[in-house]
DNA sequence: CGCCAGGGCCTCA
DNA sequence: TGAGGCCATGGC
């Protein structure tokens, strides 16, 4: 066991508090939002939203990612079905300011064939590794676009490990620099309780302790993780 | 202005 | 199987 692990994640976790992740626009907003509910329940079109979200957040910023989101909303994006219907044109516009648009429009597509193909209910049966499997199949998503549907949208407790994540990691010298996605994962998973919520938020804690203080040019001063640090 | 952002695919050894 | 190139916008 290594419980440096769970001591970082979980200081972090305290610090944060719940974090309301994954983002998602309420029926009656506009832009997405955090929840203080933890288990706030999403719509149908939320948890599509969630997945295209985790395509479009694809090596980029969550701001320029909100701003496509809400484009999508105004144009009625409501549903897999809809998305295929809206011409490319339009979905290019809307998507066009989190970057990468041309990939995304075919990985978002590709995404939507398949949940055409395979219904919430169904996905929602399928254990966690067959699930994964399924997801790993359609172009443009990869592992940790997968876990983070699978964990956010499917409510199952998969540990999703991003460049945040590994930053930490080595930054406190748990991992070294090349290290295999799942290794990653699964040392995460044996070292944390395993509940859905932890991850969630875990992960979340991750990404906003990365946003403000780890970042590539790293604001130590008030990290509360500085002693488990290789850079203090 | 250059750097960076909640990756993934393709190519080529 | 791993490293390197490519995709692209917007905030700082």
């Amino acid at each position: 066991m290594n419980e440096k692990i769970n001591k970082i994640f979980s200081a972090l976790d305290k610090k944060y508090g719940w974090l309301g992740w994954w983002p998602s626009t309420p029926p009656d907003k506009e832009y997405p939002e955090y929840h203080k509910s933890k288990n706030y329940k999403y719509s149908e079109y939320e948890k599509f939203e969630i997945a295209i979200g985790a395509i479009l957040t694809q090596n980029t910023a969550w701001s320029n990612v909100v701003k496509a989101l809400y484009n999508l909303k105004k144009l009625k994006c409501s549903s897999p079905e809809k998305m295929l219907e809206i011409e490319e044109t339009k979905i290019l516009e809307a998507i066009k300011p989190s970057g990468y648009y041309n990939q995304k429009l075919k990985k978002m597509r590709y995404l939507c064939e398949f949940l055409i193909k395979n219904n919430w209910r169904d996905l929602e049966k399928l254990d966690i590794s067959e699930l994964r499997k399924r997801l790993l199949d359609i172009w443009g998503i990869g592992k940790e676009t997968a876990d983070s549907i699978i964990l956010y949208v499917f409510n199952k407790p998969i540990f999703v490990v991003d460049a945040y994540t590994r930053r930490i990691l080595q930054r406190c010298e748990i991992i070294d620099a090349k290290k295999d996605y799942d290794e990653i994962r699964i040392l995460i998973e044996k070292n944390i309780p395993k509940k859905v919520n932890l991850y969630k938020n875990y992960h979340a804690a991750i990404v906003e302790h990365c946003k403000y203080n780890c970042k590539i040019k790293p604001l130590c001063e008030h990290c509360i993780i500085k002693n488990y640090c290789k850079l203090n």
